[in-house]
DNA sequence: TGTAATCTAGAGCTAATACG
DNA sequence: CGTATTAGCTCTAGATTACA
């Protein structure tokens, strides 16, 4: 074949393939135009020649066997995937889990130690990254509650923050006071403020001969102490010679006695400031009072006047509610007219 | 009296471990 | 994997005390 002969093939050849290709084309665009009709018709086909649909299905599966079954394997892969993905199996897995706990914990501790030991040694910063984060998501929607937790613990026992405190103090002890002198420069206003509020308290603590502390903390080994103790003494039967010796004894002076009383006032007003919302700072909140009382406008005075006067009300009847052994009765306004008086049924 | 230091409570962060 | 507990550090603000 010389070489003009072999042009002229290729010209054809080349106008024969793009012929085709227009033909493909617009047959294409005539299935997409009728997509609703020519579906319509090949289901009408298929339902009017049942034999020849099965016919073919045998066929098409026979030639493409290696190609069906790994695709239906895939297929299969994908969908279990997605499973595992989805919330009623990871709830299915959870209960799994716990199951497989309740049958014998000590094994599954020790297969969770090894998997998490073998999860870190594969990826330790993965591994670090996800627990920091699951962590993190747990202690963000329980954060009231844990630190209420904490509080509770610290407020028990002490001694271990302290120690804590301490250790930290003796190893940073050059950065706690730069800080300390920063947060002074850039607070300075305010904490000269406050150093004249402190003095001016202490003034009148000393004046008014109060102690340095007038509250402490009670922890709660001092309370189970307390509180047994108060049960020992309160539980004790004396014995008909012991009360004579009692009746006998030395009668208690006046003066002890209103010793005695002022210590029961003081341990009440006590007990109502520790009951106090403001029960951190007691001593603020008595100095938020006295500074209102100060305010010279009238109104306002009243209004603080009543205020307190409620608040006081409140304390005295959470006091009276804990100690009464009868209920309280119901408050009957009439007025112009005296309280019934008590009889044996209307106590 | 102003400034610095120390103490304390509360909260945050991290990691280990146990339970489900 | 999620949820809880525990322990040890760290940081911060504010109260209290010490110093010059």
């Amino acid at each position: 074949m010389d070489s003009e002969a072999q042009g002229a093939s290729r010209e054809k050849v080349r106008t024969e393939s793009e012929r085709l290709e227009r033909r493909r084309e617009s047959r294409r665009r005539y299935r997409e135009r009728h997509a609703d009709e020519l579906r319509e018709q090949s289901r009408q086909w298929k339902a009017a020649h049942p034999e020849k649909v099965k016919e073919y299905g045998v066929r098409y599966r026979a030639a493409h066997l290696e190609q069906i079954r790994t695709s239906n394997r895939e297929s299969a892969r994908v969908k279990r995937a997605a499973d595992r993905k989805s919330v009623a199996s990871a709830k299915r897995r959870r209960e799994k889990g716990r199951e497989r706990y309740a049958a014998d914990p000590k094994a599954h501790r020790e297969y969770q130690r090894k998997r998490r030991a073998a999860q870190r040694a594969a990826d330790p910063e993965g591994y670090r990254k996800a627990k920091k984060q699951r962590t993190k998501r747990w202690r963000d929607s329980h954060r009231d509650e844990q630190n209420a937790k904490l509080r509770a613990k610290h407020r028990d026992n002490p001694e271990v923050k302290r120690a804590a405190a301490e250790r930290y103090y003796a190893a940073h002890g050059d950065e706690v006071r730069e800080r300390r002198r920063a947060y002074y420069w850039a607070n300075r206003e305010q904490q000269l403020e406050t150093q004249r509020r402190w003095r001016a308290r202490e003034k009148r603590r000393r004046e008014a001969g109060l102690p340095p502390r007038r509250l402490h903390r009670v922890t709660a080994a001092e309370r189970a102490a307390n509180a047994s103790e108060a049960e020992e003494f309160f539980s004790r039967a004396r014995t008909r010679e012991e009360v004579k010796q009692m009746r006998r004894g030395p009668r208690t002076s006046t003066v002890e006695l209103a010793q005695w009383n002022r210590a029961s006032v003081r341990a009440r007003l006590a007990s109502a400031i520790s009951a106090d919302s403001d029960a951190v700072k007691p001593v603020a909140a008595s100095e938020r009072r006295r500074e209102s009382e100060n305010l010279t406008a009238r109104g306002l005075k009243a209004k603080v006047a009543a205020a307190e006067e409620e608040r006081m009300d409140a304390i005295a009847r959470a006091i009276n509610d804990r100690l009464r052994q009868t209920p309280r009765r119901a408050q009957v306004h009439r007025p112009g007219h005296a309280p019934p008086p008590r009889t044996i049924d209307n106590v």
